[in-house]
RNA sequence: GCCCCGGUAGCCCAGCGGAAGAGGCAGUGCUCUCAAACAGCAUCCAGCGUGGGUUCGAAUCCCACCCGGGGUACCA
């Protein structure tokens, strides 16, 4: 955009401009921090500052906590900042105590590799990165009480962390009351006997290491050896959530191995139905719903034993219990699949192989401990990259050994194969060839006998041979499936279902069950940057919580923070804490209780979803050092109430790519302090909503690389040029990488803050991606310069509305605008809100005269939520002395908001034939003879015989003949 | 493979059972200007991804398919 000239200054002075639009912004920004103008009172507390307004009904309005990248904002970042900005000044000026703040998740790997990246100690980038980030949104004019924001790396703040990670540690699981109980509650139950110990002996003969293992079977936060994901790129263990399908780190794709090592775990299991069950009350797009549903992977199901005998052993001297959904199909599992790692099949492996087997069974070694031994090294070998590339093919191996089948008597050959997962169920399946496509596949290429129990609808027959693929429809009828005791036949597959369980619990061969795809959370990190354990080990190794008033347990300073990473591909290598190398921080001398002794610290940290999982509580009591956050000023901003039965944040915007991890972990977390009676709400975000990405062109020169956008020109035939070669374009983020990034600061530099904000909320609908163009973004200053121009002399800076009536149709046109403006800001169409407003503004220049200044103020109040800094600045020329952020949103007159008359369209089977001016509020009978009278319609009809009339007053009628 | 979301003027998008268009960008013409930019005024532009169906009536509802984006993936 090119500078205004002398010239254009001299002619209109006091034109809206961007010099003129920083001028207002700043002076507003600053407007609004002197006079605490966001500031949101609680009901009582240090931040109980004005009864009156924490007398309205509350709105709680949220942003997904950013983490302050040092790579400063483009465009795309304040998209949800804006959105909710919006929001919460229209619900402001309809009469809320708003509460909107933002603050800042500081810990973590990307905070710590900026640091590493840049030389300096994570704290002083990460600091310096905040600071730069909270200019950056000023500029906006986000409504932000700024009382409220903090970062995660503020010890004031993690100290709660801290305290709410004891809080779990300190704490099982109740199944009985199916909630969670303070520890002492369940030591208490083993001491007086209520609750045998595992071994039976009784609490107080266990040593203290002892009862410290039993217990640890029980807390919600628990240390354990598990397999867990390493990644040596990182140099840190990594969450579930935090691999890839592609079984590589989400964050630097580095590969990701399996490694037995003790970790922290959260027990998330124990929450799984609740986390299931309670999505149910919550405003939240069902997409993300069903991403957390299918994460949790509830499906109910059976456990079946299976005697294994050995050619050498006695049968049965073993038993392996399957998981299966398909109980239904027991009479034709034909064969069983172990995971390659499956701690039974050492157990069952015979010396040799049994007489007459195929000889793919054998994989071509001699003996099936050879065999098993060669699978295993293979299967461990592959990445998961390669497993998923390879699952059309199954491969596996014979163990050698037999199982029976508990209904049909039939022995069935065991196998290990990959197909089969550790970590799901009980890693061991009964394959059902004939109506599972995985069975399928691994039967054909193992040449194992197949069993039709299910008779196929879809007229392929009932011999399995003669298949292409498993016939898995549920909607079908049993059959081939009897024995002495138990007959299925002609049963469908759900009454099947109970009737087998029901058999298999009588005889005790298995039972109903539900199983969970979801897994225990692992919860510590190799890391420097995140927040201590309170935990310290004694010399027995036993772990101790720290007392309250020990925390927080601060970082101490060290010389080498960064991680101790590795050659990405070597598996053989294990994590080293950075916190370990510190031997004076580590070794401490304490005294819990007994005296001083010494201890060693827990040298993990935690990871950085830890600080993001209980921030929406800190928000709403800062300051308190008493509690996490008062109850009662909990209750007032979270609580239960009509139309929220579990309580929680009014709305919370942030991408979907949160679906899983952040969201899930920080409900458990809730319902972890709901249940201890911390807190009166069990969910912490009552209405979710994802908002789009802001995409951009991406144009790359024929090696495919990235060119900066902006030099990219176009030609009229839709090819692009780049320094005269010619460029591909590709829609894609936007990114410093890409060199398509564009900043806020730079279009607040060329068009003000106000156009910006109009800009993005115009582009589309916000939950929608759409593509960046910055030369689109000068439609919104144009409507807010004729927006100025119908408030202020260009030349002379005079405010210009008359005092003077305003006519009729503005009359309408201004409550038609209200009414669309306040439902579309409501349900967040911002978009269609600022058409509005456009179409209101354009009617008001069209018409030439000084606009009405009951007209301009409501205008005026109308796009304040949207740009603010021009409606205080207009607001006070207009001579009101207070803000308009609090201001009274209009409300529309509904007779003015409707038009005295509408057209009726008349239609002769369905062809418009007339158009007829009607009141809005004509009866049916009287617009149908309008309409039957009009003479080109009688024309039309021609004197045919009228069928039937459709009537849809007042817009509509149309005549079938 | 499966599951979401989306395909309406050159572009971003309204409309979500009843005359295809709210708003913006770009284009074109004109006004202002010595000229240009800015600004203003006017104007051009699609038959709603494709094919079926339901209906008096479909961009809107249903089915199938195509294209684009996202998620997920041997979960028994």
């Amino acid at each position: 955009m090119s500078e205004t000239t002398p010239a254009a200054e001299t002619a209109a002075p006091h034109r809206y401009t961007a010099q003129l639009a920083a001028e207002i912004e700043g002076r507003w920004q600053d407007f609004w921090d002197t006079h605490g103008t966001f500031a949101a009172p609680n009901p009582s507390g240090d931040l109980d500052a004005d009864p009156d307004l924490a007398a309205r009904p509350k709105k709680f309005i949220m942003d997904m906590f950013p983490y302050p990248s040092g790579a400063g904002l483009h465009v795309g970042h304040p998209l949800g900042y804006i959105a909710t900005d919006v929001y919460a000044r229209y619900q402001r000026m309809t009469g809320h105590n708003v509460l909107h703040t933002l603050g800042f998740d500081a810990f973590g790997l990307p905070a710590e590799q900026y640091a590493v990246q840049t030389g300096t100690h994570p704290r002083v980038s990460t600091e310096a990165n905040i600071v730069t980030m909270r200019a950056q949104l000023r500029r906006l004019g986000l409504g932000h009480d700024k009382r409220r924001s903090f970062a995660t790396i503020d010890p004031d703040y993690y100290r709660w962390t801290q305290w709410i990670f004891l809080q779990i540690y300190d704490s099982w699981y109740d199944k009985a009351a199916d909630r969670a109980r303070p520890i002492a509650d369940l030591v208490a139950q083993f001491a007086d006997g209520t609750r045998a110990t595992p071994d039976g002996r009784p609490w107080a003969e266990l040593t203290p290491a002892e009862q410290s293992d039993v217990l640890g079977t029980h807390r919600l936060a628990y240390a354990a050896e598990s397999p867990v994901n390493w990644c040596p790129g990182l140099g840190t263990v990594l969450a579930n959530e935090e691999v890839t399908a592609e079984g590589r780190s989400e964050r630097g794709n580095y590969p990701v191995f399996k490694a037995n090592l003790r970790q922290w775990m959260m027990r998330i299991t124990a929450y799984a139905d609740r986390l299931l069950a309670d999505l149910d009350a919550l405003d939240w797009p069902e997409a993300i719903k069903l991403q957390q549903r299918n994460w949790i992977g509830r499906s109910e199901g059976a456990r079946v034993d299976f005697p294994v005998h050995t050619v050498d052993g006695a049968p049965g001297e073993h038993a392996v219990t399957v998981f299966t959904t398909r109980q239904d199909t027991l009479f034709g599992a034909t064969y069983m699949v172990l995971a390659p790692e499956h701690d039974l099949v050492d157990a069952i492996v015979p010396a040799g192989w049994p007489a007459g087997i195929p000889e793919v069974w054998t994989g071509g070694h001699a003996t099936p401990a050879a065999a098993v031994a060669a699978y295993r090294k293979q299967a461990a070998s592959k990445s998961d990259v390669e497993r998923q590339a390879e699952a059309k093919d199954k491969t596996g191996v014979f163990t050698g050994a037999y199982a029976v089948n508990p209904v049909t008597g039939e022995p069935v050959p065991v196998f290990i194969a990959d197909y089969v997962l550790m970590g799901y169920g009980t890693g061991a399946i009964m394959a059902v060839p004939a109506h599972d496509s995985r069975d399928f596949a691994f039967a054909r290429a193992f040449e194992l006998p197949m069993r039709c129990v299910v008779r196929p609808t879809d007229g392929r027959g009932e011999d399995p041979a003669t298949w292409d693929d498993a016939f898995a429809s549920y909607d079908a009828e049993i059959v081939n499936s009897a024995n002495d005791t138990v007959s299925l036949n002609g049963l469908g597959v759900t009454e099947a279902k109970t009737a087998i369980t029901a058999w298999l619990t009588e005889r005790d061969i298995g039972h109903g069950t539900v199983n969970y795809r979801l897994r225990d959370w692992l919860f510590s990190r190799q890391r420097y940057w995140g927040e201590p354990f309170p935990i310290v080990y004694d010399e027995d190794g036993v772990p101790h919580a720290l007392p309250d008033s020990m925390l927080p347990v601060e970082l101490p300073e060290v010389d080498d923070y960064s991680p101790r990473t590795f050659d990405p591909d070597d598996a053989d290598t294990s994590p080293e804490t950075p916190l370990s190398r510190n031997a004076d921080w580590v070794t401490v001398e304490l005294d819990l209780g007994d005296g001083p002794r010494t201890y060693r610290r827990e040298t993990n940290t935690m990871p950085n979803w830890a600080g993001s999982c209980w921030y929406e509580l800190r928000y709403l009591d800062p300051f308190n050092s008493q509690a996490l956050v008062d109850p009662a000023v909990e209750s007032y901003w979270m609580g239960p109430r009509e139309g929220q039965p579990a309580g929680g944040v009014d709305l919370y915007v942030g991408g979907a790519e949160h679906a899983v991890l952040h969201l899930l972990y920080a409900r458990f977390w809730h319902k972890v302090l709901y249940d201890l009676g911390h807190i009166s709400s069990f969910e912490p975000f009552h209405k979710l909503y994802n908002q789009g990405m802001i995409q951009a062109y991406v144009y790359r020169d024929a090696r495919g690389i990235a060119v900066p956008a902006a030099e990219v020109t176009e030609d009229g035939a839709g090819t692009y040029h780049y320094q005269g070669e010619k460029v591909s374009r590709l829609l894609g983020k936007m990114g410093k990488s890409l060199k398509n990034a564009v900043t806020p600061d730079e279009i607040c530099a060329e068009y003000g803050a106000d156009t910006l904000r109009l800009y993005e909320m115009a582009m589309g609908p916000l939950d929608v991606s759409r593509p960046w163009d910055t030369r689109a973004v000068v439609g919104q200053y144009r409507l807010l310069q004729r927006l100025w121009r119908n408030v202020v002399d260009e030349t002379t800076g005079e405010v210009t509305v008359s005092d003077a009536e305003p006519d009729e149709q503005t009359l309408r046109a201004l409550h038609k605008a209200i009414d669309g403006v306040r439902g579309d800001l409501a349900d967040l169409r911002f978009n269609t809100a600022i058409a509005k407003i456009t179409e209101l503004n354009n009617h008001l220049t069209k018409s030439g005269a000084p606009v009405p200044r009951a007209v301009a103020e409501q205008l005026v109040l109308l796009i304040a939520p949207l740009a603010p800094h021009i409606a205080e600045e207009l607001w006070s020329r207009l001579g009101h002395p207070t803000s308009v952020a609090h201001a009274d949103f209009p409300v529309a007159d509904p007779e003015l908001a409707q038009d005295p008359a509408v057209t009726c369209v008349v239609q002769v089977k369905g062809k418009v034939k007339a158009r007829l001016e009607v009141p809005p509020a004509i009866a049916d009978a009287d617009l149908e003879a309008l309409a039957l009278a009009d003479p080109a319609v009688v024309t039309a009809l021609g004197g045919a015989a009228v069928r039937k009339v459709i009537v849809r007053a007042p817009k509509l009628v149309n005549i079938v003949v």
